[in-house]
DNA sequence: GTGGATGAG
DNA sequence: CGCTCATCCAC
């Protein structure tokens, strides 16, 4: 509903003298201490760090905050905080140009990883080496969490909701929060309502002008006055409004930080308001100035518009402002984008969006990414880059709890780029071994050598690597007793394999000769990976060599490849339960088990077969334990429940006309 | 589950 | 721009 409608039509209107009642119910007000998106009531506040980049520099650096400061990546700057932006200065300069219009400028180069190092620094000439430096982000990511820690304090446990919405923004729920308060401060409010009907209206709200004045306050919609009597949702805001300035202070004062914030109804406006007043300010839009304030911005402005399905809804209505659009009626915006995603549009752009915040401030995945200026071109190139890419991820990991068992990854990922198209190819993390740096080596070389023989890899423009499907710890491996023993056991042992051939070796000549090594080993796993790859139609064209054309079928095959294909292809990699013949010899010295997909030294062969032993008995025990239906012994760990509930405007794809895919937005 | 695409910052 | 992160869909 428009929030300025009820105000204009009310026939109490007409009794100047006397005051009306809210126009809220007791209902509503029930539904605001449930963070229900459907009140009107409601809060939702978006909070966004000041050119936080920069703000992470000039804090770390310890520079005074009118210092005009810039974060540079190679020759780009990626971040201007607002006293450099004072001279102009703006992303897509490079630094160069930035030093000759602000000689003052600290122009900070982003940390750096680079081959051999155990972590990132920051290195003064890294911009020199773009070449064989990988830039690391973490500094801020450090940042963020602390940021988010000292929020999620400075509000009562029991009644905040955040979510983490960038390394640099959250979104609050201040509903539940601000119910609480209003009760307290207006006992009124306090039921039961009138013959105990929930659909009464609420009392009176408070007749003196409220005090908006630390707030930058946006314009009211025409024909509302600020002579009108506020309602209870001004009320609600002017409390979030003091709770979010509350959350600024402790942020600026426990860390230094300044950020923006914006208050409003729904995240949509929220998210718009924050920009609103940057830096360092905040921004309350109340519900009767919705339409006011949206109606001055391009649509494309607007959470979800900023792309693709702007573009289109730009050329099918010939504008790109709210207030132009607002003319269309529903079903000219359904017949164009389809029936969703028209509605959702209509619904949007008159200030409408009931989306939850996702009450979720841990990531669900970590990539790890290069950009090569120019391509690379070999497969030793490549394991180059995984080596850095798994010790920035493994360090995350270890960041993440990894080692104390409290998350860890499932999947591991590697995207691949060449000419216009990107592939990836994916893998499990086997869940019954310690995750060490080197298992995660393994695996991404294994993706690697994947990519390689599917064909068209060089040159590569880009590499990344991912983990992701974190999911909270197992508990110890009840019941297993072994496990735990064999567990240092393999430890100790994986640690001497790494003092016979160190990991993070130095860069330096003794590179070049180990890397020969990396490669030979992978495409020794190149054999492995053809299981389960159609033999009559051959594998894949030798990439290097022969560039295959889209939709032809190629079939010249690798020789050394379908070599042990069959030996492999046996007994298919599956979750069956059975006896250990999940085991392969593969040489004197290397076993595969096709349950965990995972390759294995001589060393760690019983250990792991023992593990499976230990894993089936107790499985065997679980499902004895509960009923006859239970057949499942040898499926994965149980999974996390949910990931909690409200998904973000719920979307479906659909084809176009075009074959292009858009988003649609369906109800709540 | 895998691989591609879109969108945000 | 380059590097992340999340989500969705076809398969």
């Amino acid at each position: 509903m428009s929030s300025s409608q009820p105000f204009l039509s009310s026939p109490l209107a007409t009794t100047p003298s006397r005051r009306r009642k809210s126009q809220f119910t007791f209902k509503q007000l029930h539904q605001l201490s449930l963070s229900s998106t459907a009140t009107p009531l409601r809060v939702i506040a978006h909070i966004d760090l000041d050119a936080f980049y920069a703000q992470c520099e000039q804090i770390r650096l310890n520079l005074p905050d009118t210092t005009p400061v810039a974060v540079q990546q190679w020759q780009a700057l990626i971040a201007i905080n607002y006293p450099a932006r004072k001279f102009g200065l703006s992303r897509h300069i490079t630094a160069s140009e930035a030093k000759k219009l602000c000689p003052e400028l600290v122009c900070q180069h982003v940390a750096t990883w680079k081959e051999g190092d155990e972590k990132w620094a920051y290195h003064e000439d890294a911009y020199k080496h773009i070449g064989t430096y990988k830039v690391s982000l973490d500094p801020y990511r450090m940042e963020s969490k602390k940021i988010l820690a000292c929020i999620k304090e400075t509000l009562p446990e029991k009644l905040q909701r955040v979510e983490k919405a960038s390394v640099d923004e959250v979104f609050l729920d201040l509903s539940a929060q601000i119910h609480s308060i209003l009760l307290e401060r207006y006992p009124q409010l306090q039921g039961p309502p009138p013959y105990d009907d929930p659909t009464e209206n609420l009392p009176t709200p408070p007749s003196s002008a409220l005090d908006w004045s630390a707030d930058s306050l946006v314009d009211l919609d025409e024909k509302e006055t600020e002579d009108d009597d506020p309602d209870w949702d001004d009320v609600a805001m002017l409390i979030g409004s003091e709770i979010v300035r509350e959350v600024r202070a402790a942020v600026r004062e426990k860390l230094k930080y300044t950020c923006s914030a914006g208050i409003a109804r729904n995240k949509m406006l929220s998210k718009l308001g924050s920009g609103h007043n940057k830096p360092n300010g905040q921004t309350v839009v109340r519900n009767r100035a919705i339409q006011q304030f949206l109606s001055s911005f391009k649509f494309t402005k607007i959470r979800n518009l900023g792309g693709k399905l702007g573009d289109e809804v730009v050329a099918g209505f010939n504008t790109d402002t709210v207030k132009e659009l607002l003319d269309v009626p529903q079903d000219q915006l359904q017949k164009r984008l389809g029936d969703d995603t028209g509605s959702w549009l209509y619904q949007t752009i008159r200030g409408e969006d009931h989306s939850e915040v996702n009450p979720r401030t841990q990531i669900k995945s970590m990539l790890s990414a290069k950009s090569f200026r120019p391509s690379i071109n070999t497969f030793e190139q490549g394991v180059r880059w995984l080596r850095i890419f798994v010790a920035d991820i493994f360090s995350r990991c270890v960041e993440e709890g990894v080692l104390e068992n409290k998350r860890r990854p499932k999947t591991i990922n590697l995207h691949h780029r060449q000419g216009g198209q990107t592939r990836s190819k994916q893998s499990p993390i086997p869940q019954g071994k310690t995750l060490t740096e080197e298992l995660l080596f393994d695996l991404a070389k294994n993706l690697l050598a994947q990519v390689v023989v599917d064909g068209r890899a060089w040159p590569c423009a880009n590499l990344s690597l991912s983990v992701g499907g974190f999911e909270d710890g197992v508990t110890g491996n009840k019941g297993i007793g072994t496990f735990l023993v064999r567990g240092e056991e393999a430890k100790a042992m994986l640690q001497n394999e790494r003092d016979r051939t160190p990991i993070l070796e130095d860069s330096g000549p003794s590179a070049k000769r180990r890397k020969v090594d990396d490669t030979k080993s992978a495409t020794g796993r190149i054999q492995n990976f053809f299981i389960g790859r159609d033999e009559s139609t051959g594998s894949a064209g030798d990439s290097e060599l022969e560039e295959r054309l889209p939709g032809v079928e190629d079939e010249q095959s690798l020789p050394n490849v379908t070599l042990e294909r069959e030996e492999l292809d046996e007994p298919p990699p599956s979750n069956q339960n059975g006896p250990p013949s999940h085991l392969h010899q593969q040489s004197i010295d290397h076993y595969f088990c096709s349950r965990c997909n995972v390759h294995l030294p001589e060393s760690e062969r019983a250990e792991h077969e023992d593990w499976h032993f230990a894993k089936d008995l107790q499985d065997e025990e679980r499902s004895a334990g509960r009923s006859e239906t239970a057949t499942n012994a040898a499926k994965p760990p149980p999974q996390k429940p949910a990931a909690g509930r409200g998904r973000p405007p719920g979307t479906t794809a659909k084809k176009t006309e075009k074959g292009q895919r858009k988003l649609a937005f369906g109800p709540q």
